[in-house]
DNA sequence: GTGTCAAGAATGAACGCTCGTTTTACAATG
DNA sequence: CATTGTAAAACGAGCGTTCATTCTTGACAC
């Protein structure tokens, strides 16, 4: 067999794992679901994931993984954006990721899921690392430009811009607010002032 | 039997379930752990919560419902603090409860569950409003006291701050950091600056 | 005080069911 | 012929929940 019909197999249970979970959350969600879901037999859906928690595992590291590639590629912007512009784009990237099928809504289940295993927690923190110093790169180049006063702390300021992002995920997918434009204006509001 | 005797076995099978839902999450926690880390029999459990949802519900409720009480008192002090001190008292309030035993913790599994469970859902949604209407307030005051610009948006402005507070607990209970010392120094720069 | 007794509180064995997983026998594919 | 997939049954374990039973409590008669 062709190992892209194989890699093509994996990712047909995956993604009728991600449709499970996104509607039930891991534990509620049955292997039965899932093999239902893809449409295979027992057997075949146990040949590529040898339990459960394998599944859980494999497509919390793919989705989570895909949202830490996006925000690489957003801060490696050549020549880099002024920081207002690039948090406005993150907001773009994120905004779709909070609807019914979106990432960020899984990631909930993830983050949940983390608190109990300590293979994904540790994942998961390592993701959070590199988003960090992704945007505190972001800051010292921002504070090198004048967009912040030259005695502010890249670090600092990273952190809080980092913690904005799920701040705003959460927002959206808790309560379907704010709108994108208006969190926007509220960034603007924020960094776009000339450093005191 | 006193109404003391029945509030307090209630609280005490609401505090076991706590200790093991954030150990195990809600669905890898089973009855027969609450009951056992409640030292009550299967019958005595069941008299006060008639069913395993019900008590998460009513914990999630709890839970929940202290944090926004801790917030509305933050929000209500007289006379108004300058915004940046207040974000930062709120920094000092959100960091214990990041620690192992905090209610943020629960909070996760809390999102997670509300993704499942409709009324659990609107009850959360409920409670973001209020803390909005709370930060939006603090906004408003912040720009009539020339601490942001004239022309901002106190909704926009409100929304990020709202944002960065889950953002840091989520920051904090995943990957162990920020220091809450550095934090505030990011939110200084951020608020403290004079009105462009 | 002391004894009585119904109502309330608590017990824990038991039930029906679903879970994740394994096994079996067999067909199709390359 | 080895790999891949199917279909179905079965496994033990553990689940949430029920209920007949036992214990406890406190008001009241004496």
């Amino acid at each position: 067999m062709s190992e892209a019909h194989l890699a093509a197999r994996r990712q047909q249970i995956l993604d009728a794992a991600r449709a499970c979970f996104l509607r039930n959350g891991f534990h509620q969600t049955s292997m039965q679901d899932v093999i239902r879901e893809a449409r295979l037999s027992v057997g075949a859906v146990y040949r590529y994931f040898p339990s459960k928690n394998d599944l859980i595992t494999a497509l919390a590291e793919q989705v989570v993984g895909e949202v830490v590639a996006v925000f690489t590629a957003l801060g490696a912007q050549d020549p880099p954006p002024p920081l207002a512009e690039v948090m406005q784009r993150a907001v773009d990237v994120i905004t779709p990721e909070t609807g019914p099928d979106g990432r960020f809504r899984l990631a909930l289940h993830v983050w949940s899921e983390s608190l109990r295993d300590p293979a994904l927690a540790e994942f998961v923190a390592g993701i959070y690392g590199r988003l960090r110093t992704i945007v505190i790169a972001l800051a010292r180049r921002a504070r090198d430009h004048g967009e912040l006063p030259p005695d502010s702390d890249p670090e600092a300021v990273g952190v809080v811009l980092l913690g904005m992002m799920p701040g705003y995920a959460l927002q959206r997918i808790l309560t379907g607010g704010p709108e994108p434009d208006v969190f926007k204006a509220g960034l603007r509001t924020l960094l776009a002032r000339p450093a005191g």
